[in-house]
DNA sequence: ACATATATACTCGAAATGAGTATTATGCGG
DNA sequence: CCGCATAATACTCATTTCGAGTATATATGT
């Protein structure tokens, strides 16, 4: 048994929004690839894991969490490489913010860079019809059977077939990784088998380590969370107009939202208050000014923003 | 700087439900308390987290896990002690199996002796009025200053207030926990500080380590997770009579469902079909024995099970 | 004044939900 | 063999929620 020693990875995903692009807090590491604030767990200085998370973030990009959560342990051999004779277990967390300042060696980018097929808020992206899905179609036929294929046919249909789930980003990211169709499943494969596979095809921006898998799952996460939980106010500005809210939660979304409904929504689970104030536009009717309900913050037995998601043509 | 080390701890919480009885299998370890299956991570035997765990299972129980979902990775100093000079970070999974056999060390226990106050099923069980919300009124008087008296009063009323929301299984084993009335937390707090407190009230039955909060976690997930997915076909056996399928949603549930509008969520969600055959009743008309549709179970876009719950009076 | 753009209010039908009542099929005690 | 208790299953109904849309109000720029 040879001995390996594990180290504990702490990453984490940290969300902003700024207007109508969702992004996320990325570190130039190394020069190489986009990567998460991340760093080892120390046992000896840390009581919690999310201690020592909030120290790697606070060095790395001066930045002081608020709202965190837990997302994940993965654990796979290959696609976290770090020395010889270490295995790294990464924790990944997911952070928001309202993005105020950051440190030099940050920077923020739209998340959509990583995950262009996620974007559903003007067009079912055309990389769908024209790349994704032949390339499946491909990885489908390959299975080494014909049960394996039947079980690809299924995955590829639940992940990009008609009635698009939003919150499947996780599940498509590993698919399209499996199938050989993001960066990083080359370089990890390269790692492993210590010669260099052809370079295949590379869907979106890569990231370091597994850390694109790592925002994905946040994204799954925040996804999800919007519907029943009230979290987009973490993103928000301390007042903000209704339709800003909107455009806050459609970019998470990556969906558009039939407005009317989105209101009446917000409106009766009491989500919101008016102040009173408005705002000066550019065109068009001022809009009041809201701010969240301090009693629906500390989570209620209640609500978060039910998605009044629109089946048919224009705002 | 202390060289301590971190080590892996993998637990499983295994799950399966005999007629009205939801249980989770333990194994005795130590003698002392019940604990999980659970045993260290070795990075350099295992390619990933979880069939490190399922060798740890196979191992203590004989058991083959079928459905497994990552719970939670739980880092905290002090609540999973070791030998001195390792840290155990434990990693959480849920089971969910149909209970078939099991190795002699092992035992199948009933989930509502760790945790008594949430099974709601025949009525609000009475130790939250005669002892739990008098305590947790006494732990948010003794609260160091105002402010945190008040975001206690918060948790205790999100808690156990009015409004049972079945899911904080977790949320409600940690407050009790910090308020001492679990004996985990006297027997953690010993250890920390390595004089032994006076040991104090003691809801529920207590587990090794950190394995009732464990198990906490996959009881808020498991009925997080009854709502949109079909996970309860892992626990059912393969034909079963609607009324069964209700029972095993209540016992995990915790909670009493109207039986006619169960039935017509499951019909209408297409989540079974019936055989054609029909059981031989104790009682009154025999019952239609049903089957789980294999389409659904391949996680459509779809449904799990929504509980209708009822709110008045009687079956 | 009017075209344009946005905010906000209100309407309407379809579907989902909660809560019943009604009917059907058994076994059993007389 | 009748009637009753018991459970399964069918059907009803009011209410709420949801998706979609129309209508009206209030700005700006020309």
């Amino acid at each position: 048994m040879s001995k390996e020693t594990v180290s504990i990875g702490l990453s984490a995903a940290i969300v902003a929004v700024e207007g109508e692009r969702p992004s996320v807090l990325v570190v130039a590491h190394d020069g190489a690839a986009d990567a998460l604030p991340f760093g080892p767990f120390d046992p000896a200085q840390q009581r919690t894991l999310e201690s020592g998370l909030r120290k790697w973030v606070g060095e790395q990009t001066r930045f002081d969490l608020g709202y965190t959560e837990q997302l994940y342990t993965f654990g796979d051999k290959g696609r976290h490489e770090a020395a010889a004779g270490t295995r790294v277990v990464s924790v990944g967390y997911l952070a928001l913010t309202r993005q105020g300042k950051e440190a030099p060696e940050t920077e923020w980018r739209g998340w959509y860079h990583y995950f262009p097929w996620e974007d559903w808020r003007d067009t079912k992206p055309v990389m769908i019809e024209s790349t994704i899905l032949p390339a499946l179609k491909k990885f489908v036929k390959d299975a080494p059977n014909a049960e394996a294929a039947e079980l690809r046919r299924e995955r590829v249909n639940v992940c990009f077939g008609e009635g698009w789930d939003e919150e499947r980003v996780l599940e498509r990211y590993e698919l399209l990784y499996e199938a050989g169709l993001v960066e990083e499943f080359w370089r990890d494969s390269a790692l492993l088998n210590k010669k260099s596979a052809n370079k295949g095809a590379s869907l979106g921006t890569p990231m370091l380590y597994d850390h694109r898998r790592i925002l994905a799952t946040a994204i799954a996460r925040l996804r999800g969370k919007l519907k029943y939980r009230p979290v987009v106010c973490e993103l928000m500005a301390p007042t903000f107009t209704l339709l800003e809210l909107q455009r806050a939660v459609e970019a998470l979304a990556g969906l558009r939202l039939h407005k009317q409904n989105f209101r009446r929504l917000v409106a009766e689970q009491g989500l919101v208050e008016g102040t009173g104030k408005f705002n000066a536009p550019v065109r068009g009717r001022p809009a009041e000014l809201f701010r969240f309900r301090r009693v629906v913050l500390r989570e209620r037995p209640a609500p978060g923003v039910r998605l009044g998601v629109r089946r048919s043509k224009a705002s």
